[in-house]
RNA sequence: GGAAAGGUAGCUCAGCUGGUUAGAGCACGGCACUCAUAAUGCCGGGGUCGAGGGUUCGAGUCCCUCCCUUUCCA
């Protein structure tokens, strides 16, 4: 029977861009899904933008534009980096949605009437100026236990210890910044507790890694807790049925986004939801998820969807947290790397191999060393996958451009075909790292084989023309087999590599049978080398070298590939520098310019000042990608007529020879109209 | 403070329920080869397995203490 599987990654938020700690999960759930796939099995993939709550609120406020402005923006940067990614989901939605209000509501009225929810009131810090409760992220002071300073008002970063607003010395607001009152208000609970027994059985059932039973066997001890499942108004989000004034707390109707993602490509697709979702589905549900947000997922998501009549998920699975070179992401050392950041340096597969290479099955953080991803890339996909064959088409051309109608050594092969189930069952367990160690030790196995029989060698007795065409051949087919292996870490290059064969990668089975007799297509680079300057240059090097250098990063932006000396320019006095006026601008507004295929009309902010700027970065960047970031601009470059109406400025990018182009952007932090040197 | 995970060659990591001279890839040195994106193949150097105790015929693998790193605490 065919497996009929839905899996979700965890939502991203609305307020930010995807930086490389969510490409990780959606890499990993994206692997499980391609290969779930080629196995045959019916594989649905949703995820939507997490879209509730005060951060989202506030944040639009500061901007001056509606939420719905803000997650809609937000929203198609985040799609456009999946995109970039390569991950295939099926359908991204949304958080705010008819669908997703949906199932919220539904649930809602379903535990309510099955007396899972209570009321009781709550005492909160408000701020008056404001007008509105403040969550306790949202209130600083100083730590009650070791008086350290501007500390949030939920923990001590200082000590560690855990307390609450209430508890802050001289607490303010940072919204106002005034000092807050406390308020009492109704809030409405959902009674975790009714379903201890109900979670004990599920995580006795096998659903959940080792490490993540532990951490739950410690919650159970020290007692499950009713969960505050509203907030006041003002607040972005959805307002509860019945509770005027009283809106789902962002945490609430999220997971429920899984399901309305689902119901929306349901629709789409002409499917029954509740096929998948009534308590007794054979059908399977996973969510791929961060081990922070392993409370939420193991136990209030089964325990809602259990009091709400529905199944219970097969499986969550939890991975770790991402680091880079060894050290937390962080922003002010410059390792916090955006996807947007990584795209515009580097193609998406070579870090989709690496990832997969770190990946086990358990919550242990993963390390993005960038020296490691380099070598390991450029030896692995290079020199050992691509390398075979790289090196076996040459001999097939010079044969005829067909494969040969037979194997010189059909058991070899068979080894290679008889790894299939050992590497799904690895698949199958997320054990990715092992699973790459298993198909690099073939791709050694199989370079040694055309090692040992030479072709090159025999090609020099046109007598010995078949041996060659069967090596070749022999090459060939161990590559394909490979290829298969690793189609679910690397969709494009497997694209790529079928249409050299002349034959689909897309089922895992397709190794049964030798791919003989047929003719292969010219042979095209299907990866090529990271350059390590390149790599290095996705941490932000104007964070350690704050130098205003556009010439430096023209070398760690991409230009270096093509060795393309460029000519220095003659010395010139700090003096002469001072005479530019860099700025940061912010892109408000961004549009192709009708009648050039080159440019964009860009309106900049530089803090109060509008500009009106035409640059030449449309072969480079879209103007949907513009909008909202930050750029670098010469504000003193006397404004210049073009056909299309004046220029305000100049935009600086780095460029190659190939004509792609890389923008110079600006740290968090960064305003518009900051000065830059 | 409580809890968890981890500390194995220069780097990134494997080492299941304790058992012959501790492994892989990369990097490094030598040799071979030249088909291949300076790719590949063969050989080699390199580790007192965080520190110190203990259990055992035998411990990287179990127990205790300590040090360091990371993470979690609704």
């Amino acid at each position: 029977m065919t497996r009929k599987i839905l899996v979700t990654s965890a939502l991203p938020y609305a307020n930010g861009p995807l930086h490389l700690g969510h490409i990780i999960e959606h890499v990993q759930t994206d692997v499980w899904v391609r290969f779930q796939r080629m196995r045959g099995a019916e594989c649905i993939y949703v995820c939507a933008e997490d879209t509730h709550g005060t951060p989202i609120m506030i944040k639009a406020q500061a901007e001056g534009i509606t939420p719905e402005e803000l997650i809609a923006r937000v929203a198609e940067q985040h799609r456009a980096d999946f995109k970039g990614f390569l991950i295939g989901h099926d359908h991204f939605h949304s958080t705010h949605s008819a669908e997703n209000r949906h199932y919220t509501d539904l649930m809602f009225e379903r535990l309510r009437k099955a007396g899972h929810i209570t009321t009781r009131s709550v005492r909160q810090a408000y701020d008056e100026q404001a007008g509105m409760f403040l969550p306790d992220r949202y209130v600083r002071g100083g730590c009650p236990k070791c008086g350290a300073a501007d500390q949030y008002g939920d923990s001590c970063e200082v000590c560690g210890a855990t307390y609450s607003p209430a508890d802050l010395v001289d607490p303010t607001s940072t919204l106002s910044g005034t000092k807050p009152v406390w308020r009492e208000s109704e809030h409405l609970f959902f009674a975790l507790g009714n379903f201890e027994p109900m979670l004990r059985d599920w995580v006795a059932s096998g659903s959940l890694q080792a490490a993540v039973r532990a951490k739950l066997d410690e919650w159970f001890a020290a007692g499950l807790q009713d969960w505050d499942i509203s907030r006041d108004a003002p607040y972005f989000g959805f307002e509860i049925p019945g509770f005027p004034g009283k809106y789902f707390y962002v945490w609430f109707d999220a997971p429920i986004g899984y399901l309305g993602s689902f119901k929306a490509l349901c629709e789409k697709r002409g499917l029954d939801p509740d096929e998948y979702l009534r308590p007794d589905s054979a059908c399977e549900l996973y969510h791929f998820i961060g081990k922070d947000i392993s409370y939420f997922h193991t136990l209030f998501w089964p325990a809602v969807l259990h009091g709400a009549g529905m199944r219970r998920p097969t499986a969550v699975f939890v991975h770790g947290f991402l680091t880079v070179d060894g050290q937390k992401m962080s922003k002010s050392r410059g390792t916090f790397i955006t996807a947007a950041r990584y795209l515009e340096h580097l193609p998406p597969e070579p870090l989709r191999y690496y990832f997969a290479a770190k990946l086990g099955p358990g919550v242990d953080d993963i390390d993005l060393s960038l020296d490691d991803f380099t070598a390991r890339v450029n030896s692995d996909l290079v020199g050992k996958l691509v390398n075979i064959a790289s090196r076996c088409a040459g001999f097939v051309a010079r044969g005829g451009g067909t494969l040969a109608a037979r194997l010189p050594d059909p058991a070899l092969y068979a080894e290679f075909a008889g790894a299939s189930e050992r590497i799904a069952a690895l698949y199958d367990a997320r054990d990715y790292s092992a699973t790459m160690r298993e198909i690099m030790l073939l791709a050694d196995r199989a370079n040694q084989y055309v090692d040992a029989h030479k072709p090159w060698a025999l090609a020099k007795d046109p007598a010995q023309a078949e041996a060659v065409l069967g090596v070749a051949t022999q090459g060939i087919n161990l590559f394909r087999v490979l290829m298969v292996y690793l189609a679910p870490v690397l969709p494009q290059i497997a694209c790529k590599a079928a249409g050299f064969l002349g034959a689909p990668l897309a089922q895992w089975d397709e190794i049964a049978t030798p791919l003989l007799g047929t003719p292969l297509a010219p042979y095209e680079p299907l990866a090529t080398r990271l350059d390590a300057a390149v790599v290095a240059g996705l941490v932000d090097a104007t964070v350690t070298a704050p130098a205003p250098v556009a010439a430096d990063n023209t070398k760690k932006s991409g230009a270096k590939v093509k060795t393309d000396p460029v000519a220095k320019p003659d010395a010139i006095s700090i003096d002469d520098f001072a005479k530019l006026d860099l700025r940061i601008a912010k892109v408000v507004a961004a549009s192709a310019v009708e009648g050039s295929d080159k440019l964009l009309q860009l309106t900049l902010d530089l803090d109060g000042e509008t500009r009106n700027v035409f640059s030449g970065i449309r072969s480079s960047y879209t103007p949907e990608s513009m909008v909202g970031r930050h750029v670098v601009v010469v504000a003193n470059l006397a404004p210049r007529k073009m056909r299309f109406g004046v220029s305000e400025g100049m935009v600086l990018c780095a460029s190659n020879a190939d004509g792609r182009v890389y923008l110079l952007g600006a740290d968090e932090g960064a305003a518009a109209g900051m000065s830059v040197s």
